[in-house]
DNA sequence: AAATTGTGTTTTGTATACAAAACACAATTA
DNA sequence: TAATTGTGTTTTGTATACAAAACACAATTT
């Protein structure tokens, strides 16, 4: 058998990938005997993994009946950007009234590779994103703000992986979301944090 | 046996009673077996029971080492505070821009028995202030919100079960939010909100 | 044909069994 | 005496067993 602490961790893992890749589809029940045999586990650790995701929006159990993989519908991703709207607007505040010198700087790092270009990689630009604004609330070194955070994961499997705005417009928000916090604004950095994701969820929700 | 769908939920509200009324204190260690025998139950609900809670931030996994009632220092007291200014202010923004009267009416009545009152009853106060802060949130009607609004279970506990202010403070700051709310005025309803937990968080930092 | 009942199968929820890790503490060594 | 090793106990993590609920679908009734 294979080393390990904690098998559920990597079962976790696992389904977050399965769900995000497409393995599992939106609204599918997941069936335990089938994915622990798939995974050559026992139900046990699975179900431990399987409430990991429940308490992070992936996944949904209705009692009795099984767990299926969570479909959102318009309603729910309006209702979640509001959410991150809260969380990333208060990190961004957090972070301005810090003014550490090495927050910004990893802060500007995450796009410094597109601030020169003419033609953005795509694919990199979406990481990039991705990565800022899991920062933005890591960096806060707030444990229960980033707990809050889950919704980073869903981010994406609503918009099919790809970003709900093109770089050439939100390239500039994300480097005046920045400057706010180098400049120990913390109004407008909450404030431009907000309308950054605002600007997104008015998008996606017409 | 007894009736039920679903053991571990009636099992997760008894541990979140014992935690509470400190049947299990801060930093103890549960031991799974104990606390089964005690309930008259198996590992396998409590176990549930139990992830539930550490996704709620009342109890905290070690692997290998077991669950602990979670203590709370000052910082994560602190930075639990901050998360619900986040959260409770944007709720208040929610209810402004939503102008129902309904949603008014529900918030004055958890304070109205204490307007005209002036010795007021703590116990009732108390009671009264934790329905408020959690209506507002509910009411909004925005279930992600409300699923990351899970302090309000480390609320009391960090108070040990008292008010930080006293009710001569707080009532006046709850009608101001209310009539914010009742008004229209995102913007204020916010604010109010928020000064009102911020206060809290500044008089229980120091 | 549509609705209902019955029956065998699947799947969940819970209990239990067991190996391996953590722990406690006495015996041993430096 | 302080540190280390050894040994028996406890406790976790995982697998498995089993009853009861949910399900699927054929047979029966209206």
């Amino acid at each position: 058998m294979i080393e390990h602490t904690d098998l559920s961790q990597p079962i976790y893992l696992r389904l977050k990938d399965m769900i995000r890749n497409g393995e599992l589809k939106q609204g599918e029940k997941i069936v335990q005997e089938k994915i622990s045999e798939l995974l050559g586990v026992s139900r046990t650790p699975l179900m431990k993994a399987l409430l990991a995701l429940e308490n992070e929006y992936l996944v949904e159990s209705i009692p009795r009946r099984g767990m299926f993989v969570r479909s959102l519908d318009e309603k729910e991703i309006f209702d979640i950007y509001i959410c991150r709207e809260a969380i990333e607007g208060m990190a961004a505040r957090v972070l301005a009234i810090k003014k550490d010198e090495a927050v910004v700087k990893q802060l500007k790092a995450c796009f410094m590779p597109f601030s020169s270009q003419s033609n953005i990689d795509l694919d990199a630009y979406t990481r990039a994103d991705e990565h800022f604004h899991s920062l933005l609330i890591k960096l806060t070194n707030n444990a229960p703000l980033d707990k809050i955070y889950f919704f980073s994961n869903i981010h994406d499997k609503v918009t099919g992986h790809g970003l709900v705005r093109p770089p050439e417009e939100t390239l500039h928000e994300h480097f005046k979301i920045i400057n706010a916090i180098e400049n120990g604004n913390a109004d407008q950095a909450e404030k431009y944090a907000r309308e950054h994701i605002e600007k997104s969820r008015i998008l996606l929700n017409k």
